[in-house]
RNA sequence: GGUUUGGUAGCUCAGUUGGAUAGAGCAACAGCCUUCUAAGCUGUGGGUCGAGGGUUCGAAUCCCUCCCAGAUCACCA
């Protein structure tokens, strides 16, 4: 039982002692007692304040009186006008400390046989051009939720599905043989991603030109969009595509290849990884039987022209497209297909899809249409929905060459943070694959970070004039602040201190040791409270209070230079433990930390 | 226009189910390295929590109206 679940039983019981009245777990409200007032843990007396027929302060000082008499993890209480503040004995931190210092696993849950299991879908990626800063957000936050999850006792299946067909990808394919001049990343040294972009780009450049030249002709946007040759061609190569043409098919596995090696390497510089990996190409045909055969049911109507709709109005949606007049598949169909598939090859008990909240109308229609469908789990999707990276000027454009892309801003974070060590002189007597090694790791948490901190729901902003910091409330701040203690910890070692003694309970310890210590008990929660809320930032601003009261607490106290050895034992165990704890939580963000920087 | 999300310091962001005087970082300025790593610590200045009303012991937080911004409402993905 915790402090907080204890005090709320004793405070049932103290009111009814007291005033005769048995409240509801629910009315009662604890909360941490705010920094500038002494205590550990508050109670706020007002909502009793009917049943006890007494002043705020009065009724404060009952049940402090009450609750300190008959609970032996309190020392003391003081009231200020309805606040009821509690201080817990140094004795009970000391014994809560002890066991997280001695628990390896803390705050984590590990699944057990029965733990219900999660797949959750992120990164999607469209195979026509490289990835940039929005997609890392989803990575991120894709990656650490699946961790945050497994930490609270799921097991996890993360995927991915890649959009591997369809007219964007045949624009590139286009580009490629009209521009390219056989142009391969071997012949180039390009990664394969990049090079496919770029032929992206140039059909673009080429159609947009071609809009412009026949609208000088007297057309409108419109009638030129329909009879634009190029588009035509790209057109006829999806159709192509679509009838398995053998030379289309292999240029399409030819590029497609290409840009997985350019994806493969960004994703394992950004350290994320995927369980299975579905391929639209391999998804979207399920997809379309599967609306076939709700069209027989009459859960679909069909157009005169052949076109395949879902009539959402009685959810107070619109009508909804499934299938094109000629047949093939959209977005929608292909959607459906993979989640049968999915759930045919796994037992999945809740789907997780990360994907940007410019789809949540998507996500609210295919929802319902798999509910339509039969799926039992279709209501129960859920849409891991974040907001988009926004720079200064607004939205990222591929087309308008404004974004910012993945591969350049790992490399300037990683070469930033390279520089950096070097001015401040921390790799002397390093080897050049430490050195290598650190700079990895902190220009990634640096990036990563910054990205995660950030409540996901939110749009955020990322202005590529001021470069992402290192210093204060930073990545590379909290891996410091890691690396600090492990110091101290190897100093510990060498110096052969056992940290065997047992120390005394009656240790006078500080404000700030005590606080520590209660940021310390609340690890687990925080796990809990953002796999519920679907949060790495929770974590994330846990990371960073509590490097911060660290660092207060290393620049204050003596740790290894302390005389009283039973204070200095317990001051190893509390960097120990602060240590073991900024590993794992950064862990939790896909974020590693030094032991030295 | 319908639906929807947001608006907190110059900038980037925190702020549990309503609780005490709204917090950090960056930027600016002023201090602290013969002492366990100064990517650190301390201090100063900086706010009409978009605006107005309401609910109550108490509102950045809940409700209503309005203003501003984004997203979405495609035989795009």
């Amino acid at each position: 039982m915790t402090i907080n679940q204890l005090l709320e039983k004793n405070l049932i019981l103290a009111i009814e002692a007291l005033y005769g009245q048995r409240v509801d777990q629910a009315q009662i409200q604890l909360q941490p007692t705010k920094k500038e007032f002494e205590g550990d843990i508050t109670i706020v007396v007002f909502p009793f304040l009917r049943i006890s027929k007494k002043k705020p302060e009065e009724t404060a000082q009952d049940l402090g009186k009450w609750l300190v008499d008959n609970t032996a993890e309190l020392k003391s209480y003081n009231v200020i006008k309805g606040f009821l503040n509690l201080v817990v004995s140094p004795a009970y931190w000391l014994q809560v400390l002890e066991n997280a210092y001695n628990d390896q696993q803390y705050g984590i849950r590990t699944a057990g046989e029965n733990a219900p299991l999660v797949m959750v879908e992120y990164s999607s990626p469209n195979t026509n051009k490289p990835l940039h800063l929005g997609h890392i957000r989803n990575n991120l936050l894709g990656y650490s939720l699946c961790k945050i999850l497994e930490a609270n006792g799921n097991k996890v299946v993360k995927t991915n599905i890649v959009n591997d067909r369809g007219i964007h990808i045949c624009k590139s394919m286009l580009g490629w043989q009209k521009w390219g001049n056989g142009e391969t990343p071997a012949s180039s040294g390009k990664k394969g991603d990049h090079l496919v972009g770029d032929y992206y780009v140039a059909f673009d450049k080429h159609y947009k030109q071609e809009i412009a030249e026949l609208q000088e002709k007297g057309m409108t946007k419109e009638e030129a969009e329909a009879v634009s040759p190029l588009m035509g061609e790209a057109r006829e190569m999806l159709q192509k595509w679509e009838a398995g043409d053998q030379e289309v098919r292999l240029l399409w596995k030819t590029m497609n290849s290409w840009v997985f090696a350019g994806f493969d390497e960004t994703y394992k510089r950004l350290g994320v990884s995927f369980d299975k990996i579905y391929y639209e190409s391999e998804t979207y045909l399920f997809g379309k039987k599967k609306v076939l055969e709700g069209l027989e049911k009459g859960l679909f109507y069909c157009q005169e022209d052949g076109s395949v709709w879902a009539d959402l109005t009685t959810e107070g949606l619109d009508q909804k497209v499934l299938l094109r007049s000629d047949g093939t598949s959209v977005y929608m169909t292909q959607d459906i297909g993979t989640a049968n598939l999915r759930f045919s090859e796994y037992p999945i008990d809740k789907m997780v899809y990360v994907v940007g909240n410019e789809q949540n109308y998507h996500f609210q229609v295919l929802s319902i249409l798999l509910d339509r469908l039969g799926f039992s789990w279709g209501k129960g999707l859920v849409h891991f929905s974040y907001g988009m990276v926004e720079l200064p000027e607004g939205k990222m454009k591929s087309r308008e060459g404004t974004v910012v892309d993945a591969d350049d801003l790992i490399d300037e974070m990683v070469s930033t943070a390279r520089e950096t060590s070097l001015e401040l002189g921390k790799l002397d007597g390093l080897t050049e694959d430490q050195a290598k090694d650190i700079a990895n790791m902190v220009g990634l948490g640096a990036l990563k970070y910054f990205i995660l901190k950030v409540d996901p729901r939110k749009n955020m902003t990322f202005n590529p004039k001021e470069s992402i910091d290192f210093n204060g409330n930073t990545g590379p701040f909290i891996q410091y602040t890691h690396a600090r203690i492990q110091s101290i910890l190897r100093k510990v070692e060498e110096s052969g201190i056992t940290p065997s003694e047992k120390f005394d309970t009656n240790l006078n310890l500080s404000d700030k040791e005590l606080y520590l210590i209660r940021l310390i008990t609340t690890f687990p929660n925080i796990i809990n409270d953002a796999a519920e809320g679907f949060s790495p930032a929770l974590i994330a601003n846990y990371m960073y209070d509590l490097a911060k009261e660290y660092n207060q607490f290393y620049h204050d106290y003596p740790i290894l230079k302390e005389s009283d050895t039973s204070l200095r034992f317990f001051r190893i165990m509390l960097s120990d433990t602060t240590s073991k704890i900024i590993r794992s939580g950064m862990d939790l963000l896909g974020i590693n930390v030094p032991d030295r920087m």
